[in-house]
DNA sequence: CTTTACCTGGTACTATACTACCTGGTTTAT
DNA sequence: ATAAACCAGGTAGTATAGTACCAGGTAAAG
């Protein structure tokens, strides 16, 4: 696979995958002898754990400290704390978004119970934190 | 309360407070003579929600637009579907969450199958997004 | 055989969210 | 009265995560 079809079956652009390259998210491919890059299946697993773990929250070098536990030559118990420290992290943040999604909650219900006829009326709500988390 | 008191109460440096005043987080506060800021209460809540809507993902702009919805003259419909659509938000971010952690759990008991005694062995497991995702 | 599509490396630019540092003025406690 | 704590404005620097643009080489299709 070169360039174009990783692009087409990740959606990321060429400057993108060449970034992830640069950073060590995907490893450096081999070359044709024109110089092209020959990709092989496991960039697009790569890419596709890697999108998923940005869209939780993770920066690009906590999924690359994930991707290369393998080749990192860690054992399995080392490896297996790594993951649990961040599901702890995703269950920190899972709590943070049930918070947040209350205090909208109650904005919107506040909104409705405000609104008047057709909900015409001036916003002049605030949102209230204090409410929610105690 | 002057700076001091806003940087006890909220945990945040005066540097960000500044930043976030810049930013229009926080309304420009009063001064005295000197010249020193003076804070109203506001200001606390104000930080407070912006603290958890980074935690829940937002950005600081997305985060300003919806502390400034009062100030802003929309009506409470306009305030209600602004809401709604962060709350979207929301949920799609938990649903990633749910994903990755699915993805850290497999690869969590992954390890304790193969790690052998102490799991000691040597980790030669990926992440794999397809056999959770799908 | 030439046009189109695709590829190369490199540089530079953007936005977000801080963080650090500097010079100097003000308040408060001893 | 003087040292410590606090405050001001301003400039510059950092990290993260891209994005844009350039000059030019290669491959595939008509």
């Amino acid at each position: 696979m070169q360039t174009k079809d990783i692009i087409e079956l990740t959606g990321l652009d060429r400057e993108t995958l060449r970034f992830y390259e640069k950073k060590g998210i995907i490893s450096t491919p081999k070359r044709t002898t024109a110089g092209y890059r020959k990709y092989s299946d496991e960039v697009i697993d790569r890419i596709n754990f890697t999108l998923m773990a940005k869209e939780a929250g993770f920066t690009l070098s906590e999924i690359k400290e994930l991707l290369n536990l393998k080749e990192s030559g860690v054992n399995c118990k080392t490896g297996r704390d790594i993951a649990l420290d961040k599901i702890n992290e995703v269950d920190d943040r899972m709590k943070s978004l049930r918070n947040m999604k209350k205090v909208l909650k109650k904005f919107v219900s506040d909104c409705e119970n405000t609104g008047g006829p057709g909900l015409k009326r001036k916003c002049h709500l605030s949102f209230d934190v204090k409410k929610v988390t105690k």
